[in-house]
DNA sequence: CTGTAATTTCAGAAAATACTGAAATTACAG
DNA sequence: CTGTAATTTCAGTATTTTCTGAAATTACAG
């Protein structure tokens, strides 16, 4: 049905549906962002609706899952009975909370269940050999993690910083090679 | 059916199924990897039809699979006729597979969707405003892109120092913050 | 070649997921 | 309170995805 876009942010919409149904989140929630996102104003459910053709019932579950990760809010517009969803004005404050999210639902739950896995004794050469394996997943799991927990805490205005840095980022690396000695 | 495998392992690659639907993968392909990973000696598609209960067209379909994501490889054992699988003996290798095989089916779609939406004229405001919207995506992600094809080159020996670093990471960062004069 | 073992393909069954419309609930203006 | 607008819930339907068994293909020992 997809009343009133234009073809670019159509496009646009349509693309993160797709892409969004490789993520977690489903195609239609997935356009739904995307519709939000690129709208400059807040949105309610029935103008996402209508600009989508989806149902209305549908449209309350998929606000309701984007709340839950809590890349949109809910605000209320002056004269407006209605509720309205915008998400954050600064992409990195997506992306983060993208990051953060999917950490909770993927990387942490794996992290507790090889832990758990990893304090049994092995009983026999074959379990040694898959513990060994678990451990090493553990460890790198882990590591990743901390390193993009780092990263995020950059805020929007030191990110701006090292994006300017362009290709160069290759030399904050070699910077850590000589503070690990070698 | 699930055959042989000790409640360990079971656990193990029962987590892993359920992960594995998270992710692009599926249910079956994830415990199939699983499996494989945590087993020492390779192994061949009737092994893991028998281990896991699955059809034997199934672990094919999966084997295919994991093979187009090059996360595990082909191998003939002596005296057999059959075709063992096995997955590389570095996890993070199968890491950095892992990373590099997303961003081409996620990753660079959308860079490419994006830039291909940049270079049309917004039509109006509205427009304009999105494609400020799609510039700032466009220029996160690839950056973003950038610092994990950095991370990646790293090969595992460098990686394991950097694991012993732990959480004086945060110092890396520092220096980086340094380089960029503040 | 021939016969058999191994693997792949694929149409359709089964399962999981997403979506809708109707009914219920909630929110609030008057 | 009352009535109406807005939102949510949820049972049932539709769609998509996954999985299987049978048939076809391929690989190879003899």
């Amino acid at each position: 049905m997809t009343k009133n876009l234009t073809p670019m942010i159509q496009s646009c919409v349509m693309h993160f549906g797709e892409m969004g149904s490789r993520w977690g989140i489903n195609r239609t929630v997935g356009q739904m962002y995307a519709l939000i996102v690129l709208n400059k104003e807040p949105l309610c459910a029935d103008d996402i609706a209508e600009a989508l053709g989806f149902s209305r019932s549908n449209v309350s579950m998929g606000i309701k899952e984007l709340l839950s990760w809590e890349l949109i809010k809910l605000q209320h517009l002056p004269g407006e009975r209605r509720e309205f969803y915008s998400a954050p004005g600064d992409v990195w404050d997506i992306a983060k909370t993208l990051i953060e999210q999917r950490r909770k639902r993927e990387i942490d739950p794996t992290l507790s269940t090889l832990r758990n896995l990893l304090i049994e004794s092995p009983a026999n050469s074959e379990e040694e050999y898959a513990q060994q394996r678990m451990r090493e997943m553990h460890e790198l799991i882990e590591m990743l993690t901390l390193w993009t927990s780092e990263i995020q805490r950059l805020d929007s205005a030191k990110l701006g910083k090292l994006l300017k840095l362009g290709s160069n980022i290759g030399k904050v690396l070699d910077m850590k090679d000589k503070l690990l000695g070698r």
